[in-house]
DNA sequence: AAAATTTTGTTGCTGATGCAACTAATAGGA
DNA sequence: TCCTATTAGTTGCATCAGCAACAAAATTTT
């Protein structure tokens, strides 16, 4: 028998659940943010320029999700694309100054929210949480060749 | 600055992500099932009676969400309802013999893939991801009361 | 060099989701 | 008892996701 509240997948997906949730909250409310539109101003906020396809990689997000981000964040002026004279079917997203302060204000809460989520474990148990998280996906993408996850 | 890949919600969500869409396959391709119809469909081969409430609570889903998947579910014949005399308000749902059939079949199923996916792991090594889940979960539900999960 | 294939990115469509408003039923208070 | 508040469940609405088809550009094959 499937006992639900011990079924690992189960388990997995609620509490990504709720911290996407809470996290979203911060985005949207305090910035108007999508978690799509989120990655990719954390990818550029990285990376400094990259295409869509990156950006898709990189958040594991569909193709389409990323499109429709990159418009929106577009014409809100936080990004700013440029064609790629090498290669024309591309295009160089970056961040516009207005992007780069959204991002800068941020990342901090992000990583704020991080810290008070993850402080009920010590940091060891931190460590072996993140290696298990590690080894799970590994796994799971053999699993699973194709596909992006959720936005 | 944030580290995309390093961000545990984001890890968190790809993970869940990546299970749950393979997890999916299974459902839907086999089964016709979609995730929130396999929790209901669980919720009930686990307590044979419960209300369209007691559902959602246990699989941690909003009740529009339940509400539409007994629909569906009913209408194939998979599950039946009954008013509830004492709470007519209440409607005490339960599988048919065909839905305890598909449940029967799809049990096994999605335990195996559980063991499949988590076989990467030690005894355990799985033993200490269960109790870090609950940890987390436990604190994040503190940290954002309201708010049901994903479907 | 021409044709076929692959790749980047966009968009129409469909289906799913969550919110909020709603109905019906119950419970509680004056 | 009547009036209000709460609860179970449904449904309209707007949003959003992914798929698939597409255009444009680049690459590979012959």
């Amino acid at each position: 028998m499937v006992v639900l509240e011990h079924f690992l997948p189960y388990r997995l997906n609620v509490l990504a659940s709720l911290t996407s949730n809470a996290l979203a909250q911060i985005y949207a409310e305090r910035f108007g943010l999508s978690i799509p539109a989120w990655r990719v101003i954390a990818t550029l906020g990285q990376y400094e320029y990259r295409t869509a396809r990156d950006i898709a990689a990189h958040g594991v997000m569909h193709k389409s999700t990323v499109s429709r981000a990159v418009s929106a964040l577009e014409q809100r002026g936080l990004i700013a694309r440029r064609p790629n004279e090498d290669d024309r079917r591309e295009e160089l997203l970056q961040l516009t100054e207005e992007g780069r302060e959204i991002y800068e204000a941020l990342a901090p809460e992000a990583l704020a929210f991080e810290e008070r989520f993850i402080s009920v474990l010590t940091e060891e148990e931190q460590r072996v949480l993140a290696s298990l998280i590690d080894r799970l996906s590994g796994h799971a993408r053999q699993m699973a060749p194709e596909g992006e996850a959720e936005g």
